[in-house]
DNA sequence: CGCTACTTTGATATTTTTCAATCTTGGTGG
DNA sequence: CCACCAAGATTGAAAAATATCAAAGTAGCG
């Protein structure tokens, strides 16, 4: 079932972080998309193919990203459930994507999409609600960027996880990161090494553990809060 | 006259980099909005101020940003005649923006927006592509942070420039830099000390020269080329 | 003409990158 | 069930780059 996580333009009452779709509004993009699945590490697509179509994630994570004549790969996005990817430029797609746990996607022809919003103006306003969300995401993480030391800049990427990845609501404040110290360094502007360094740091100063390395989980909240405004 | 500047997603003839408004979308965006003109430095909004309206850019330039504890400013965005900003977040801006130089801009009211949009699909549509065309170059400023070296990050930026800022198209390609260096560097991750010395080591390589302070030239296409393609 | 904001340049300190070697973990197959 | 394998992660030491601090220079504007 696709849904779309936002945070909406008006002020609203209660944490509505999710937009959600009308029953009927599901029903209209499960009848042009088809649901498809991907393995762990599967392409599924890559930078400059002819795009014929957006994606919705209903389950699982990918990457977004892009390979430099260097071989270097900046980590454009991570994306999880609820959102969406795929918009191409003028044809073709921008960035390449992989997954990296298992994924469950609603493919959805560019076309048929494009029709059925300039038809439904209502979905049409909660699409624009998401990329507006997705576009507020990217300047977060350079804000996360523009900041000096690999430590804090860890800190913000772990804190930033931990209001996107799961449907809202880890257990035991267990955060998880199922993408690479590689990955996280291309996100990060860091190399894999300062990641790695990093996250030694945050556990040596008693503000983070990681547990089988993917995992992360806030032991002093203060100090990591701290830290967070520490910019 | 309000315009949108952006690539659309999909394949088209020519060299398209404006989503084109019919007469008819130009005069409903007129009758909603107002028309304001600002002066050079002067706030348009602040960070976290009640979000009333968004913005369209007719002439001129502003720079998004954010300040940060530590004193320090992360600078989101450079915008130009053809963009669009004031997307608010739960009743809020998230940014603040002020005027670089002297800017003309249509302020339109979020709800007489929103409805407007809801019931002119096509209309809306267009404002789905712009605000996607933000996103790619929200994703095209993070490829550029991940450089390691500073005179490659001013270039690229420099490059950046040379697409974005005037009605496309400059007078012997002399690339107009409104934004003073502590800008660039709030753009581009360094500080602004490190900029001044990016610029003048693209001179001392006889890549780019700089007249007047705010305004670059490429001298050596091939080479300039060449450190774009470094990376 | 002088102020003010902005810029340039220099020397030092801090930080990260790089290169290299080793270690861990999860999965595979005997 | 265990050993092995390969991808990913960690750690160390040296090199390279930027940040920082400080002082002087420049340009535009009233």
């Amino acid at each position: 079932v696709p849904t779309l996580a936002a945070v909406p333009f008006a002020t609203t009452d209660g944490t509505p972080n999710r937009v959600l779709l009308t029953d009927r509004q599901r029903q209209d993009l499960v009848k042009v998309g088809t649901r498809v699945d991907f393995a762990p590490r599967s392409m599924v697509y890559r930078e400059g193919s002819p795009a014929q179509c957006v994606f919705a994630i209903t389950d699982g994570a990918v990457k977004s990203y892009r390979d430099l004549p260097s071989g270097k790969r900046t980590v454009t996005a991570f994306l999880f459930a609820g959102d969406l990817f795929g918009l191409a430029e003028n044809g073709r797609y921008v960035n390449s994507v992989r997954a990296i746990t298992r994924v469950t996607l609603y493919q959805l022809p560019l076309e048929d999409l494009a029709d059925l919003l300039k038809h439904d103006g209502e979905l049409q306003f909660k699409f624009l609600v998401k990329v507006t969300h997705e576009l507020r995401e990217a300047q977060r993480r350079a804000v996360i960027i523009n900041r000096r030391d690999a430590a804090g800049r860890l800190a913000m990427f772990i804190a930033l996880m931990r209001f996107r990845n799961p449907p809202l609501g880890n257990i035991g404040d267990l955060i998880p990161l199922p993408m690479t110290r590689s990955d996280i360094g291309g996100f990060l502007g860091l190399s894999l090494e300062s990641v790695s360094r990093a996250a030694a740091e945050l556990t040596r100063r008693g503000l983070v553990t990681f547990d089988r390395r993917n995992h992360a989980r806030v032991v002093d909240k203060a100090g990591f809060h701290k830290l967070l405004a520490a910019h």
